[in-house]
DNA sequence: ATACAACCTAGAGTGCACTCTATGTCAAGT
DNA sequence: ACTTGACATAGAGTGCACTCTAGGTTGTAT
């Protein structure tokens, strides 16, 4: 029972020289057949899909190598691993604003080049 | 008149090393006074504050050589300017979409901790 | 038995965007 | 005249997150 690496970066689609990356960064600990190798739980591709959340929303390997050692220690660490999330989500609220206000400011500048362009056109005419 | 290399990195925030790396770069291309040094002229602030804009909204360095190589190049490339800025501008619409699915995973993960965290309490009592 | 794919480790290489060092020149204030 | 600080170049170093290579071992199908 469980993945090799191979069938495990077929599932989460991380390649197979970043899962052994991630094992060493502390992120993935699979367990290990008799002759040394790396088997995965079910648990760890509902864990690989959130690390991959995590890093979409540009939290650093540091950061989800602190969350990971939490969720390895246990129960008693929950709190603070929900403290981390709290954290993380004011941060994603604040980079949705930080988008919006670029876009703002991209359709600004896209507007002030429609007209420009226009402008030449009707020099032409 | 003009900015030396010190004076516009105040006023642009950008540092001096970073300076000289954007005009090696291409990304920004200053003066030279008499004796070789950089002179940064006015628009040039301007143009600064909106590389920073293109590069907070994830547009790689090649990608913004590439608009200041249009940019410096004249009026006639205007129309291939307003298309990558559209096609960015479709990119940051796609981001804001992302950011905003990601704070849907994480509430919900937010959600199922608080569960948990408040199901651990009532086991105390 | 043998071929071959998939696995193992240690460590080197990559790409990006800086950031800094070494060494030297130049301009302005005292 | 002299010191000091800001400037110049070329090139090395940094941090991040991979990504790959070399050399060796293991498991399975024929």
């Amino acid at each position: 029972m469980g993945y090799s690496i191979g069938e495990f970066s077929k599932a989460t689609g991380i390649g197979i020289h970043t899962l052994r990356y991630y094992e060493k960064e502390g992120l993935i600990t699979p367990g290990r057949s008799a002759a040394g190798r790396r088997v995965y739980g079910e648990e760890d591709i509902a864990w690989a899909a959130f690390i991959l959340r995590l890093k979409e929303t540009g939290m650093p390997l540091r950061s989800i190598r602190r969350y990971a050692g939490l969720r390895y220690a246990g129960d008693e660490t929950m709190r603070e691993r929900l403290e981390m999330l709290s954290g993380h989500r004011k941060y994603i609220l604040e980079e949705i604003q930080k988008w919006k206000d670029n876009l703002a400011s991209m359709d600004k500048k896209i507007k002030i080049y429609e007209e420009k362009i226009a402008r030449a056109k009707d020099v032409c005419k």
